[in-house]
DNA sequence: TCCAACAGTATCCTTTTCGACACTATGTGC
DNA sequence: GCACATAGTGTCGAAAAGGATACTGTTGGA
């Protein structure tokens, strides 16, 4: 129970399905992984290549969160050394149009 | 100086707008504010009245900062009892897309 | 004269989040 | 028999975010 919902219903006022959503993406990280994932599947230490800043507890921290969620699937070979794919789930490939929403919003609003 | 910004630049790396722009939504309300004053101008009572979960402290909070950010406008009238008006600029209505996108995937995806 | 409405502040405290750092298991190549 | 790569875990502590509660000043209305 690394991370409690901070938004688990959708009965609570009028706009909630805005937050619920964003609960599910704001952790710091969240959006990064999701995007990097739209290229395919990867592996635990090429994410970790392309997100040099997170620190290795981190990055499990937030991939097991998608995952709780459902927005990620994690499969392990059983092979030595070990092998782990993180790949969208359908429910996570759904998010692609939020994403680059939100990309497109950052790199024409964030000039300054 | 409430909050420092959680994602000042956006050199940082592939993906980076998307948690830049988050960083200006992903406060806990704020995604309501916004969606809220998509609505028109609201008082701040308004505001309160429309958020019965948010402390009087939390929503004078997320105001200033959406102010900081330059996505509301406050308008204060010389009045007694004081009167502020609190309404979306450009730039906050630039978001509508974003937070419209975020409150459809919601409302579709969220049914559990 | 006393109270309600407005738009906040101030203070204190708890919870959540984030990061640093060290540690694990195992089979392969040298 | 040693280090290396993979994919993690565990523990600690600092910082940020969020919440509870109480307080302010003014004026119009009962």
């Amino acid at each position: 129970m690394a991370t409690k919902p901070r938004h688990a219903r959708m009965d609570c006022s009028a706009g909630c399905p805005v937050e619920a959503t964003l609960s599910l993406i704001g952790g710091k990280w969240k959006g990064l992984v999701l995007y990097h994932l739209m290229d395919g599947t990867l592996r635990f230490n090429e994410l970790r290549r392309r997100l040099p800043d997170v620190t290795q507890r981190m990055l499990t921290n937030q991939l097991r969160e998608l995952e709780a969620d459902g927005l990620i699937a994690r499969t392990v070979y059983a092979q030595v050394p070990p092998r782990v794919d993180y790949a969208l789930t359908d429910r996570g490939r759904s998010l692609d149009q939020v994403i680059l929403a939100l990309k497109a919003w950052g790199e024409r609003h964030m000039a300054a």
